[in-house]
DNA sequence: CTGAAAGCGCTAACAC
DNA sequence: GTGTTAGCGCTTTCAG
């Protein structure tokens, strides 16, 4: 009977429809599958923690790419997708007990986040995504300190060098405002921490003292957040000609700033972000390029092959640094350097 | 030590820890979570099937919402979220059959949709959303009906009689082409054979010879489809006065082919979309908005109440008709009748 | 092709 | 607070 379900090939169509029929009409919903995968130790499934607060997740662009993108690699391995949920407020971690997969993706979670710890703690492989380099598990990711170096490269060049920065969360308690030097280092969020510091090295080596530059750090992650990032830096510093924000929400959001304080970008300030999203694409946003959909299914392909997992494997994916039309020399910058004393 | 792990609350900590470390010692990883959901006969998670391509589903706002709400939904229950693969190419079926879950949510399926039908197989709690009502189970969705019926009497009071339509996909088979009255009629999913049917009703109540008003199908569902079949449309009557999308990406994307014709909206033509996405919002489009995000959370929620679920329940969540900038008079209408023969 | 039996790892129940 | 046991429903194996 069972092989009327599982192997249809071992036995004549003929039979397998008489048992069929019999079972349905007896009643019989068809094979449990709990009780398949613990016998056959497949769950058919891999999890998903994304300890961000959900609803940030499904209206961040980066997020939902990544989530497409790993859902269409799921899908083409006839494998399911498990949200775990896992609420970053209560260090509940019982959800990541209980889940019955084959393998973890954790995508952008604070290094010190418990339900990773939990994770890494379950038998089963795991890629993360948008973290640090564990060295035990896989990982996919991007060079987001490179990249942003770039970036910063692009501005100096520009003549920028004075500058303010927007930037997301750097750990898990809620620091809305300016961001000490110690915070910047110490931040639990690998992405942020690294695009900071593509930064800090480019300015440092154009001789812009790194510690005097504005960097505002918003909780939430939308548009209002880069918008109020964006008056904070401002209000610190009006004289600054460029308004770094790492990533095109916050970026959109500080360009709304700009425009109702009736600053024109670029020709009065130059906006940047990171990511590469749609809006921002509409918007001729100066920004990194990543190919987000890659990376899910990267990660995705990555814990699904089961080949040889020898040593764990990290992927870097590539990103381009596009020139938009948000970016521009600065006001009062070189041209106007001819009248100077 | 089952306790240990389940009901620290039955134990000393002291004890607890005890057991707790030594099993970790001996490198017990933890309790199996398949083991234990088939002992316990709870998998601690909802089956979500989307037939869609999962690209269209990861592109679509109004899904995106849904899935947030849902997602939402069991957070709070601290259930997960499966995400069950099912290619509406292949009909394999089989990874309904293999999802270890309590309950399922299908959402905006064909309603001849085999997976649909194997999902109804199980002997779990199912609740449908933006379907007909089966009668058997739950069902949370809107009066699509009713309310593109409301948008359509604004487009007729505005004095709108030659109109076209762009709709999206009305079955499993790819036609992008207009639409016959037999096809309508046989349209096998549910949102979109209500949304027409709503303007049938109003249109022909106003004296329109609905059997002539073209309806242009697009089996994708993006702003280039909604551009196309406006296109097409337009090629088929260049008379007609009013757009009207059954989605506002459709319309968005009509609004996009407007004005390449360099027809003004809506002082040349009138454009209405359907859901009240953000996107739309911000272009002004006349629309109904709908709380996709509350869908999802009614669904969840239907789904984990444990409550008496004594006979099937249908939940109609309420809709808002939104009179944009993108409606207005027909040209050489009301207006102009006064110089007439 | 059929039938019987072992056992996946756990939890709940009950006896100690 | 501890130990033992039955059995969740399946698949796999092995004998017929």
């Amino acid at each position: 009977m069972s092989n009327a379900y599982n192997r249809p090939d071992q036995l004549s169509p003929e039979l397998r429809r008489r048992v069929l029929d019999t079972a349905r009409r007896l009643g019989y919903p068809g094979p449990d599958p709990v009780a398949r995968s613990l016998r056959t130790r497949k769950a058919g499934a891999v999890g998903l923690l994304l300890t961000e607060n959900l609803s940030y997740a499904f209206r961040d662009p980066a997020a939902i790419g990544f989530l497409e993108g790993l859902a269409l690699a799921c899908e083409d391995a006839g494998t399911g997708l498990l949200l775990v949920p896992a609420n970053p407020e209560r260090e509940d971690v019982a959800s990541v007990h209980r889940a019955g997969v084959d393998g973890f993706v954790v995508y952008s979670v604070p290094d010190d986040d418990p339900h990773l710890a939990a994770v890494l703690e379950r038998p089963v492989p795991t890629v993360v995504c948008d973290q640090p380099d564990l060295g035990t598990v896989d990982r996919v990711g991007i060079d987001d300190r490179g990249a942003m170096y770039e970036l910063a490269k692009h501005l100096i060049d520009l003549g920028h060098r004075r500058i303010g920065v927007v930037c997301m969360r750097l750990a898990r308690d809620r620091n809305d405002g300016f961001v000490t030097p110690d915070r910047q280092h110490a931040a639990h969020f690998h992405v942020q921490r690294n695009r900071l510091s593509g930064l800090a090295e480019a300015f440092s080596e154009a001789g812009v003292d790194w510690s005097q530059v504005p960097v505002a750090e918003r909780f939430d992650h939308n548009t209002a957040s880069g918008a109020s990032g964006a008056a904070q830096v401002l209000d610190r510093d009006p004289q600054i000609t460029a308004l770094i924000c790492t990533s095109d929400v916050l970026a959109l959001g500080a360009m709304n700033e700009a425009a109702r304080r009736g600053l024109r970008v670029p020709h009065d300030i130059t906006v940047t972000g990171f990511d590469g999203i749609r809006a921002g694409e509409e918007a001729g946003l100066t920004t990194v390029r990543q190919p987000v959909l890659e990376k899910g299914r990267a990660a995705g392909k990555l814990l699904l092959d089961t080949n040889e997992r020898s040593r764990p494997r990290s992927v870097n994916l590539a990103t381009e640094l596009i020139i938009g039309k948000t970016s521009g020399p600065p006001r009062g910058g070189a041209e106007e350097r001819w009248f100077g004393p």
